[in-house]
DNA sequence: CGGTTTTGACCCGCGC
DNA sequence: GCGCGGGTCAAAACCG
């Protein structure tokens, strides 16, 4: 494989590249990104999708034409100064923003290496129809990161992992109150706050803050008949606690089988076999979680199946019954979407 | 019974 | 120093 002139130019992005290894085990074994797990045939959407993804990260490619191909994938996409606009139109999640990322000008994500950078695209190529048009991004506060979500009304995800609610509070001029969490990974500091635009209703914003240190359930957990379209029974309001009236908007908001705005990234009917390519993966671990694993152990990972015992005995880091990693979806899960949660400075991946 | 959510209290930083 | 707003704590309630 060969680096491309222009990525080694690239500065730090060339270094993303350096482990070929890496990334022909990424690529010439059943990666889990690109092998659509299940049952389900893909979509020929997402197979497209992802045949140029594998061709793009076959042949390592340059900043400019991921750009140029993630401009291309969504011409008319539209967004703010200053920040990405992810549209995963494949679903009905129609924004995805991100801000206050370590985007800069051509260094297109800095701060990742070559196999976060990897599976990075891989989740976003797949998911989503990125424009990168706006650039010069400001990296503000690399420990904290901004996502807006559209709010999804037939669909909730978790972002894989286990986020217990520790404390809500109203905001001033804000008619909703924020909620904030923390992962319930006794290991894990990793936050986020969840609150409701006060402008636009059906936005989300999410503040993740810090990184996971450990894994998050697997990214292909075995999906019950049907696709696990079951959502879980909604919860009976509590009988006490009548709480604020911005509260009880807010509360009011996540659908049965969410316990919280911030699942809006979901995807879709959670469950549903449609957009099962991804839908069912990306939820499960974030960037920054399996990027470490994959450096350390590639392998087992890559030769794993979906419903295959690799994928879940990769993640023994986190078992799917241990509470202390988010491994299954339950009504208690606090969904939130999936993007970047890790810290590019407290991840020493650099 | 263990884990999660709720929610008032507390703490802290910031601006005046 | 004081007030305000935001973030966190922790006890109680809730839920499976």
């Amino acid at each position: 494989m060969e680096c491309r002139t222009a990525a080694h130019e690239a500065g730090a992005i060339a270094t993303w590249f350096d482990d070929e290894l890496i990334v022909r085990q990424l690529l010439d074994n059943d990666f889990a990104f690109y092998s659509p797990p299940g049952p389900n045939p893909i979509p020929a959407e997402e197979l497209a999708t992802t045949q140029i993804m594998q061709s793009t990260l076959r042949s390592p490619p340059t900043v400019q034409e991921i750009q140029a191909q993630w401009m291309n994938q969504q011409p008319e996409s539209v967004s703010d100064s200053g920040s990405v606009l992810v549209s995963p139109s494949r679903f009905e999640s129609p924004i995805l923003k991100i801000s206050n990322c370590a985007f800069s000008g051509d260094a297109l994500f800095p701060f990742l290496k070559k196999t976060e950078f990897l599976c990075f695209l891989a989740f976003f190529w797949v998911n989503c129809r990125v424009s990168l048009r706006e650039r010069g991004i400001n990296r503000i506060d690399s420990n904290k990161y901004t996502v807006k979500l559209k709010w999804c009304e037939n669909g909730m995800a978790d972002d894989g992992y286990k986020w217990r609610k520790y404390g809500q509070k109203s905001i001033k001029n804000s008619p909703y109150p924020r909620s904030y969490y923390k992962c319930t990974n006794p290991r894990c500091s990793a936050k986020k706050q969840v609150e409701r635009s006060r402008d636009e209703e059906d936005i989300i914003i999410i503040t993740y803050e810090g990184l996971h240190l450990h894994f998050a359930y697997p990214f292909f957990p075995a999906i019950p008949d049907g696709g696990g379209d079951n959502p879980p029974t909604p919860k009976r309001p509590r009988t006490t606690s009548p709480g604020t009236e911005s509260g009880e908007r807010f509360r009011e908001e996540p659908r049965p089988g969410t316990e919280s705005a911030s699942s809006v990234l979901t995807y879709g009917n959670g469950g549903d076999s449609d957009g099962l390519f991804f839908m069912n993966a990306a939820p499960q671990g974030l960037l920054e979680d399996l990027v470490p694993f994959v450096v350390r152990n590639p392998a087992p990972l890559l030769s794993s199946s979906y419903a295959g015992d690799g994928v879940s005995n990769n993640n023994s880091l986190c078992s799917n019954s241990s509470s202390s990693c988010s491994s299954h979806r339950s009504s208690s899960v606090t969904s939130s979407p999936s993007c970047f949660s890790w810290s590019p400075e407290s991840l020493s991946f650099l």
